[in-house]
RNA sequence: GGCCCGUUGGUGAAGUGGUUUAACACACAUGCCUUUCACGCAUGCAUUCAUGGGUUCAAAUCCCGUACGGGUCACCA
């Protein structure tokens, strides 16, 4: 049997890593088993449709190198693939159920239901429907839908006994069917609910494993019921464990916790953000941590996906990102950190950006960090913070390296890398001073900072005047 | 509140009864290297696996209780 995974978000416009990291379980798991892929739009709810949403969906996967079998931009003969699009295939099945008597009419209208969960509330007891409409007359419903009483379908669950969930990460999970609601498969307005919408596009869709959020899990039992009133075969399912955000708390758009385009627009790379969100609740046999797409898909094995959530962490994230820049070749480096490199450059030559974003490679984090590691390299006048004053007023020598070196690079005619090296060491000759006492004064002075690239480069790329300034 | 799930260092985690004096990575600290920083390299960082009992010659690994954390109980997905 070949192996069908789905992705199934709903269009809401927003991805947040959690999301992101499901995708890839999915995604991976197909790939492993040389399987299809499948995208499916949930946009059942009516009310929180986002323009543009989908097309942002595939934006996101295909910057991540996730490839797309099936989906709504190509139907491979299961389609639809956008549920709002399938609607009539749900009735037709919810229908089915009654008729097979698992499921059944319900006309009680908000107030009703509102009523019955209020006095369940008063009684500390969890709301279940009392199902009063299963028990309605075959003549009642007639004249009810002939008289075009709005209307829910529901399942009818079983009072008694329990139902067990299978599942590859938690193992066999029971649930006593006596807290199962008969839960709506058909809403009033003739959409389904996202559990009844899953569960026929799941079957209809072939599809073979579902990965989805832990907080499925107790609803899965629900499921189960409908595939067994359909008599139809269950998938496997793989519920995995939360990510959960940096204070440990659940990932929120309102807490400000990063989204893949968050992360995307700051500079971090789409294969170093997959990596890391691979390794965040799964790992490998071995003590790999840098993968491919390839070697992910070749190593991945849902069975090791962890049953406790994880945090996010933005500094383990920041170190592979940082590897895959070092890994980056020059001109891919160059073309990938001009997008976010936005310090005015109109009177600098090509030459001299290019070295400067050059010399930075192997010191950056992510994208937007280029501008403020060269922020110095833009502005008149440098102003010291109280580390480096310190440094400059810890000895008198201090005074005495800036004033030569100052003479030196006054001196050098051919203004190149190597004749400021030699300008530092002629220093080093004539004062006898050596290390850090050398070279603090002069980068302190000269660039800003006591941290950065070489420092020849660096004085190489602020330029004689500037320089000859700075050391004043 | 009922039900379900989880708990190894600051973080990601390995580990499924003995070869564990608990791997590896991030972070952190220190040292070396580079005449600076970073990179790189080295060392350190859980005497202990939430906790209390039990089983066993032997437990992070099995069982039970407790605590804590999370999830779930919608005409939301």
């Amino acid at each position: 049997m070949k192996v069908r995974t789905r992705y199934a978000p709903s269009p809401t416009g927003f991805m947040h890593i959690g999301n992101l990291r499901t995708a890839i379980f999915e995604y991976l798991l197909a790939r492993k088993y040389d399987g299809s892929f499948i995208l499916r739009i949930e946009d059942t709810d009516q009310e929180r449709q986002v323009e543009g949403a989908i097309d942002f969906i595939y934006k996101t996967l295909e910057l991540c190198n996730i490839t797309i079998d099936e989906g709504p931009n190509n139907d491979k003969g299961y389609g639809p693939y956008i549920q709002s699009e399938r609607k009539d295939i749900y009735k037709k099945y919810a229908e089915e159920l009654v008729e097979k008597g698992k499921a059944y009419y319900c006309f009680c209208s908000e107030e009703e239901l509102n009523a019955m969960r209020e006095r369940a509330n008063a009684r500390h007891k969890p709301f279940l429907y009392d199902g009063r409409c299963s028990r309605l007359s075959k003549e009642k419903i007639a004249e009810n839908l002939a008289n075009g009483v709005p209307y829910v379908i529901r399942q009818k669950m079983p009072k008694t006994g329990v139902t067990i969930v299978d599942d590859i990460i938690y193992g066999k999970i029971k649930i006593d069917n006596s807290i199962l609601d008969d839960q709506i498969l058909l809403k009033s307005d003739g959409f389904p609910t996202y559990n009844f919408a899953n569960v026929i596009d799941d079957h209809l869709m072939e599809i073979t494993h579902v990965i989805r959020g832990k907080e499925y899990l107790d609803q899965t039992a629900k499921y189960n019921l409908l595939y067994e009133a359909f008599g139809w075969e269950k998938p496997i399912y793989a519920h995995v464990a939360m990510v959960l955000g940096e204070d440990g708390n659940k990932l929120s758009k309102r807490n400000g916790d990063a989204s893949f385009m968050d992360l995307y627009n700051s500079g971090y790379l789409p294969e170093a953000i997959v990596n890391y969100l691979s390794l965040l609740g799964w790992s490998p046999t071995n003590n790999q941590e840098l993968f491919t797409m390839d070697e992910l898909i070749h190593n991945f094995d849902e069975h090791r996906i962890s049953k406790s959530s994880s945090q996010y962490d933005v500094k383990k994230l920041r170190w592979f990102n940082a590897q895959y820049i070092k890994k980056m070749e020059e001109d891919k480096y160059l073309a990938w950190i001009k997008k976010y490199f936005t310090r005015d450059v109109s009177n600098k030559s090509s030459e001299w950006v290019d070295k400067l974003l050059l010399i930075y490679k192997d010191h950056l984090n992510y994208g937007e960090e280029i501008n403020e590691l060269t922020a110095n390299f833009f502005i008149d006048s440098i102003t010291l913070d109280a580390e480096e004053k310190e440094f400059l007023d810890s000895d008198p020598v201090t005074k005495d390296v800036i004033a030569t070196f100052r003479k030196e690079v006054d001196s050098i005619t051919d203004w190149n890398i190597d004749a400021i090296n030699n300008a530092i060491n002629n220093i080093k000759n004539t004062l006898g001073v050596k290390g850090k006492l050398l070279y603090m004064p002069i980068r302190i002075k000269a660039s800003g900072f006591m941290h950065g690239p070489e420092l020849a480069d660096t004085i190489y790329l602020i330029g004689k005047d500037t320089v000859l300034e700075r050391l004043k």
